[in-house]
Order: structure tokens, then sequence, then C-alpha cells
DNA sequence: AACATATTATCGTCATACGATTGGACTTGT
DNA sequence: ACAAGTCCAATCGTATGACGATAATATGTT
């Protein structure tokens, strides 16, 4: 868990700046204070600094300070803020963000991985699908599989953009799993469906694909929505997030 | 245009790897090396280098170097990103890419823009398409203006993944606009089309919104299409690329 | 009160030194 | 001659100290 000292000081930079703890406009500590609280050198504090400005959380000016940005800046697509966001609690927002995503392009995409899946992808969804066939019935990682299969088909679009968005939609998929285990039937129900749409795939029948895989998405949509308005009094699912620091 | 050390150096750095200066896999010049071409202390190189690792184009290590990542590993959705592929010239391939993406993300943007723009969105695209409209009758900048109609149509979706797809299909826009200019009818014939969506989004029309940007989307990608058969026998549009340097 | 000027907090850049990691070369034993 | 273990050196990683550049704030002047 423990890499180096640079990436532990971006993770816990970045995880604070997206959890909120310090308010979208407001000033972090400056330099010194940071390598104190840190306990690092201002080497890694500056760099991980621009690493944060790179994936368009923060700003810094001479005088001014090191400021957050709007969240309309933020990479949302970048696999750190998107973990960093998962860590510190998916807002309803984020959750419905993601899952107009997820309506939008998985159904796109299983059409264009219908017409362009190459065998090696679908070997590659197959074992995934394998896995989580073995891990419904004897148990095992059965999310780790999920993700694997989703993203094999993202990848099997053979579209550099839509599969870089498997890396986000990870995140609801996550979610969207630990709900649904928490219900009967479960990933039990499921399974079947993850089967119709890798045939559609592999029969080139993109009406097929798309179709399934919307059937798919409804029932985690369902889900969601569920958990969502039931839960409207909660401000946040996960990890809590610490409350705000004004600068 | 000249703005500070680290900035051009990223810049400088950036646009040379996503230009494939260096193959996928080589390795950079040592540190000492590039302190030396650019004529900057190490401080600003490896600042430099950790933004390019934020997003994702490269990799570093102890006695390994600094090595291109495969392009999967490149945050496509990164604006500089995508600024340093323009710079360096749209493959096909990327161009292909981005009109399906186009193709997907737009039309249901546009959706969601018809169900729940709010009137601040409006008038922001009001604003652009005026923009527009003068451009074409008494000159001026038509593309800027054009992007702000298409960026303040994604804003409108409010989705956040969606509108940061907004820096990333400009790019697509503006090379379709490059080649509708060169061609009859060019910018004028399109303003209708532009009109209609905006009205749809307005009257609160999702199924009009989205028939009127297909309109609009299927122009654009037969003028690309036309060009990229038409020029097939070029590798690259735009400025071309440097020639690989193994390492 | 308005404008010009000086102050100062903070980041930006440079230079140097040493630690950490790892791939390759070298040595050694069989 | 080959295999395994050892050592070495290239390169990035981290720390420290200094000074320059910038812009918000305070100060002074008309």
């Amino acid at each position: 868990m423990i890499k180096n000292v640079h990436g532990n000081t971006v993770d816990h930079l970045g995880e604070a700046v997206v959890a909120g703890r310090y308010a979208v406009g407001a000033a972090l500590p400056p330099e010194p204070l940071l390598c104190a609280e840190l306990g690092v050198s201002r080497t890694v504090v500056r760099e991980a600094v621009k690493s944060l400005v790179a994936k368009g959380l923060i700003s810094t000016g001479p005088r001014v300070g090191t400021r957050v940005l709007p969240e309309e800046h933020w990479n949302w697509f970048d696999p750190d803020v998107v973990a960093w966001q998962s860590k510190a609690g998916l807002t309803p927002g984020f959750l419905r963000d993601l899952q107009d995503l997820r309506r939008v392009v998985e159904p796109a995409a299983m059409r264009l991985a219908a017409e362009r899946a190459s065998a090696q992808d679908i070997a590659g969804i197959e074992a995934a699908f394998a896995g989580m066939t073995q891990a419904v019935h004897s148990g095992g990682d059965y999310i780790t599989h999920d993700l694997r299969f989703h993203q094999g088909l993202l990848r099997a679009s053979g579209n550099r953009m839509l599969q870089q968005m498997s890396k986000v939609l990870s995140a609801l998929l996550r979610t969207s799993f630990e709900i649904s285990t928490s219900r009967p039937g479960g990933p039990r129900s499921s399974l079947h469906l993850h089967r119709a749409v890798l045939d559609a795939v592999i029969a080139h029948q993109p009406d097929a694909a798309e179709t399934a895989i919307r059937e798919l998405i409804d029932g985690a949509h369902q889900d969601i929505e569920e958990v969502l308005s039931s839960r409207r009094h909660l401000p946040k699912l996960g990890k809590p997030a610490s409350q705000l620091k004004a600068a």
C-alpha cells in the first residue's frame, strides 16, 4: 500500500481537495505549512501540487497561493480524480451523472463492439465472464471480473475515448454492485443478462447487443434510484467527507 | 504567448511525446540532458515530467528512465493532451474516434439539454448563435462562436462528464469547420441547422433537438469522410509530425 | 478621496548534495 | 561453459538553501 513519498503526497492532497476539505476558491496552506503537515520536503509538495494542477483540480500563483478550482475544471475522466471521489463518498449528483453517462455510452459502445470485436477481445471477455460465473457458484471476487467484463466490452468498441470511460464507469459499477448484492437475486440474476450481451457481440448483432445491455443498465438504474430516494436525507454514499475548512 | 518556464516546458515535452517524437516504450533523454536541451533547471524539468505523468503520457523510475506509455494510458479527455494532438496533426484514426464519440454524445446531450436547460444556459447559447450569425453576414470569428454554441449546449445538459467532452469535441469541430469553409455553402448553410437545435432546446422538445443535431452531425461527418478518403495517401491532417527517434 | 508607490507574502526557479532503486556487468563456484 | 549470486553504476527520488518574480495589501502623496 505504501509506494513512494510523491505518490502518497499526491493521493493525500488530491483526496483532501476532492473531498471538499478546502472550499472551492479557497487557498490551501502555503507550501512550508504543507511540508510541515505532511512531513516531506518542499520538493515533494511542489511536485505533488503540479500533479494536481495537471488534473485540473487546483491552480497556483505567486502571492495568490494554491487555490481549489471550480469543479467544472476538474478532469472527471482522470482515474485518480474518480478514485478520490469514490473514496470521499459518491454524492447522489455524481452518481446521477455517471448513470446518464453509462446510459449514453454503453449501448452505443455495445453496437460498435458487436461490429468490430476481435477474437482476442472476445477471449478476454469470455475469461471475465467465466470468472463471474465461478464467483457466483463457488464464491470469489465477483466485482473484479464484472469490471473486467465491462472494460473488455468497451475496449472491443475499438474507440480510445470510449475505452477510457471504463475507468470512470467502474466507480458506478462498483456502487451498483454493492447495492445489488445486498438484495435477493443479486448477481445470480444478472449473470444471464451479461451472457446475452456477450452472445450478441460474438454473433455480430448490434441491435441485440444494445437491447441486452439496456436491460442490464435499467436493472442497475432501478436499484440505485431506489437507494438514492430511500436515503434522500443522507448527503452522500460511501465514506463521509469531513467538514469544510475556509481560507 | 510566452507564459512561464514551467508551462512552456510542459507544452514542449507534452507536444513532443504526443507527436510521437519518442517511440512508445522508449525513454526520453535523462533529466540532465533535458535540462541542457531546454535550458532550464532540473526542478522545472522534473515538475514538467510530473505533469505529464499525471496526464498518463509517461512513467518514470530510477534507472529505467522516463518512458512513453502506450496510448491507451493517455488521458484523451485532458484538454492539453488533445491540444497537443491537434497541433501535431489529427490522424484519421483519431478523427474517426472523435466522430464516433460525437455521434454518441451530442444527440443524447441535446435530449438532456432540452429537458434541463436553464434560462442562463439559453442566454449563453443565444449569444453564441448571434455571434455566429454576425460572423457569417459581416465577417468575423465564426469558429469561436460555433465552439461556444456547442459548448453551451453540452453545459446545458447539466452533466459534468458530458460537459468535459466539449473540450475534446472542439478539436473535431475545429477540423470539421476548416473543411466546411473550404467548400461552397459553408457555414451559411449550417446556420439554420444550428438554429433548429437551439429552438428545439428552448421549446423543451428532446426529440426535435436530437433530430436536428443529427442532421448537423451527419453533414460534418460526410465532409470529413470525403476528405479522409480523398487524402487516404496522407498519414495525417494538420501540421506534420516529425519522425520517430528510438531510444 | 484618488492615485501612485512601497511592502510583503507566496509561489517560481536555480543549484547542489545525497539517498534509493534497478538493470546490467562482473565474479565465483560447479 | 554455465548458472547463480554479487557488485556497480545510471537514473530518478528527496532534501535543503537561496534568490527572483508576482501580485495583493498597505502606505504615502497630491
